[in-house]
DNA sequence: CAGTTACG
DNA sequence: ATAA
């Protein structure tokens, strides 16, 4: 199926739309189900403990979490001490179709952005395997998304990011600097609750 | 380190 | 936008 798709910057593509809304439903529910395994917690930030205003949790082998002693990949929740639950077979798919990458993800960070949530300009570099992309799903209110160059001085520019829209970081843009400036509120009907959940599926060790 | 604030 |  031919997908529509923006290419903001090399290797940065958006695909508007990409769920319909039975596959952003049906995508919530799994979501839904996984955080009644892997419940959303406040991560905290190296060194300062500063809380994060996003919630986190995760799916997969492998969990990226972050507190005082640094930012990591995991197997176990940091608050219940559980293995997290498997990534839902959409997500799998979504993978297959969008990343181009012959190895399955090994991590899906779940972000939920309630009203008022930002989360600062960074780049995704915990991962070893950076020859695949991540790939990002998002569910609920709109999104003012950040983007820039693999330098944090480079240029940057945002996006609106809606429900059901995917974007992809991969080849020069795999280490592009991203962020959330806001969440624009009431601006989806898909969850009973104000704001938004960000996907991101990511691999995590070298492929073999 | 993916935060916050002040400043421009 | 940039810096501490």
């Amino acid at each position: 199926m031919a997908r529509q798709s923006i290419e903001i910057a090399p290797g940065a593509v958006f695909y508007p739309g990409y769920l319909d809304r039975a596959g952003q439903e049906a995508l919530l529910a799994d979501v839904r189900t996984a955080i009644l395994a892997a419940p959303l917690y406040h991560p905290r930030m190296p060194r300062s403990g500063k809380p994060f205003s996003v919630r986190m949790t995760n799916c997969g082998p492998l969990g990226w979490v972050s507190d005082v002693e640094g930012y990591r990949y995991q197997g176990t929740h940091p608050e219940t001490g559980a293995a997290w639950p498997a990534i839902p077979q959409a997500l799998l798919a979504a993978w297959r179709e969008l990343s181009g990458f012959a190895f399955p993800p090994e991590a899906c960070l779940v972000n939920y952005y309630a009203d008022g949530t930002r989360l600062g300009l960074h780049q995704d570099r915990d991962e070893k395997e950076l020859a695949a992309p991540v790939v990002s799903l998002s569910l609920g209110d709109t999104a003012i998304f950040r983007i820039g160059g693999t330098k944090r001085q480079d240029a940057t520019f945002s996006v609106k990011l809606a429900s059901g829209d995917a974007f992809v970081f991969g080849g020069p843009s795999r280490l592009a600097y991203h962020g959330v400036d806001r969440v624009l509120p009431a601006t989806s009907t898909l969850l009973a609750e104000s704001g938004r959940f960000n996907l991101t599926l990511r691999r995590v060790t070298a492929a073999k």
